[in-house]
DNA sequence: AACACGATGGACT
DNA sequence: GTCCATCGTGTTA
């Protein structure tokens, strides 16, 4: 057992795609580093320049630019000092798309998890949140502009899609302007205990 | 060069 | 619900 259970990497053509759309399909995948695997269960789009929720509203920048390559690179940026956040770099390059990851559910490497979190836990506490994912992935900033797409490292890979996707208004961005600040770019696996807030979220609509 | 503040999380009332 | 740690970043001057 082991490799044949190894699901493949994502290729470097899954991200160059409209952020929405590789924001849904990013539920369910697997970030995976060493030992430990964590199946994605909540995330943010967050859609370049004319977002004004987005750190691309500043335009290019020295943190910010991984956001502004070719969709794959992994964008690690420090939050309130404290911190680290990953987001994963979506569209062609100029468009200063993003997808932060919000919440996983533990897949493998479990006492790694608890090590590097500091708790035991072994709900929602432990992995619901973009600091704890974080912080579970043993990330800093040294890892702004890692391409998730190459073995090694950091890695994204498949895993399994969720039955139904839930969708509401991005947490935090009070400082957004409108229609920015109600868009519905924060996407969930439906039935998960892993999300960090369920108020807000609602089935996508499907017809069509 | 000074300043204001944040895509949060944990402790606490 | 409230408070606040802690520092890199972008803004303004």
């Amino acid at each position: 057992m082991g490799l044949h259970l190894e699901g493949p990497l994502l290729e470097r053509p899954f991200f160059i795609r409209p952020c929405a759309e590789v924001a849904r399909d990013l539920l369910g995948r697997h970030l995976v580093r060493g030992s430990v695997r964590l199946r994605i269960t909540e995330v943010e789009a967050y859609l370049g320049s004319q977002d004004s929720a987005s750190h691309a509203r500043f335009g290019r920048t020295a943190r910010n630019a991984p956001m502004w390559e070719a969709g794959g690179l992994a964008y690690v940026y420090l939050c309130y000092g404290i911190h680290w956040m990953l987001n994963v770099g979506a569209e062609e390059d100029g468009r200063g798309a993003a997808i932060l990851i919000r919440a996983c559910e533990p897949v493998s490497g479990l006492p790694l998890i608890h090590r590097r979190r500091g708790i035991d836990a072994s709900g929602p506490v432990l992995l619901a949140g973009p600091g704890k994912v974080a912080q579970a992935l043993g990330l800093d900033g040294s890892f702004n502009g890692h391409a998730l797409f190459v073995a090694g490292g950091l890695e994204l890979r498949e895993g399994d899609a969720p039955a139904d996707i839930l969708s509401g208004p991005r947490v935090g961005i009070d400082y957004a302007a409108e229609p920015d600040r109600e868009a519905r770019l924060r996407f969930a696996c439906v039935g998960t205990k892993w999300v960090t807030v369920l108020k807000g979220l609602s089935p996508e609509d499907r017809s069509g």
